[in-house]
DNA sequence: CCCTGATTCGC
DNA sequence: GCGAATCAGG
């Protein structure tokens, strides 16, 4: 596959957005994660919380020995393997500070407000990484519920008791004291009942009768 | 081991 | 420019 415009668009959403690099390469399809991570980065819009950078950053790392012979110039350089530059440039590096500098952090009264740290090559808000806020933020689990099966669902079809002839559709919520399955005799050839066939199985409207599909994530396709 | 992104380097 | 191989942290 060749990375059109089309497909680049989608990758830089999509990795602005906060998708994973699996998660791009599976939608774009037809690239591998690294085609991903390697074309993001040739875009220049790497910028974003690695679980493993700002420890490797500060690598002088010779690299053991792997298939190019360097430059195999003269060059006497005695200093080449002697010692990587003490200066640790303190830079922008406010976060890697926390470890060294063990204070408390200052009070934030301005609301949840994303502490800006810096901003990134495509212009985009750089975070630091214990402000990334979730794209998509995970519902809240309901409640707790006890382990013990409550007696509400005494006399309900739990999920032990499915099979391929009772209707399977879901009453109430998973994790539900009261949740269960309906139970029902299944309407022959499918796994719910009648009344529950009616409600998964929509008939298809004709194409000019169909309602508009729901946005998609990162834009969609390009909207003009 | 799984995941993540970063980097290198042959093509 | 591309991306597999590799690295390195969680």
């Amino acid at each position: 596959m060749s990375w059109t415009d089309e497909r680049i668009e989608k990758l830089t959403k999509m990795w602005e957005s906060g998708s994973t690099a699996s998660q791009i390469a599976e939608e774009l399809g037809g690239v591998s994660r690294n085609a991903v991570i390697g074309k993001a980065h040739r875009l220049g819009l790497k910028a974003r919380p690695s679980p493993v950078k700002e420890k490797a950053a500060v690598k002088a790392k010779p690299k053991p020995v792997l298939k190019k012979p360097e430059t195999s110039e003269p060059k006497a350089e005695p200093a080449r393997t002697a010692a990587p530059p003490p200066a640790p440039a303190p830079a922008p590096r406010p976060a890697p500070a926390a470890a060294a500098a063990p204070e408390q952090r200052p009070a934030q009264p301005s609301g949840n407000q994303p502490r800006i740290v810096s901003v990134g090559p495509g212009g985009f808000l750089r975070q630091g990484p214990g402000d990334q806020q979730s794209p998509i933020p995970p519902a809240p689990p309901r409640r707790l519920v006890p382990a013990k099966p409550a007696p509400e669902i005494a006399n309900k079809t739990s999920l032990l008791d499915l099979n391929d002839r009772i209707c399977r559709w879901p009453m109430g919520h998973p994790g539900e004291p009261d949740f269960h399955f309906c139970g029902d005799k299944v309407n022959p050839g499918f796994p719910y009942c009648v009344e529950h066939c009616g409600r998964a199985y929509q008939a298809q409207l004709p194409r000019g009768a169909r309602r508009p599909p729901p946005p998609l994530p990162f834009g969609g396709p390009r909207v003009r």
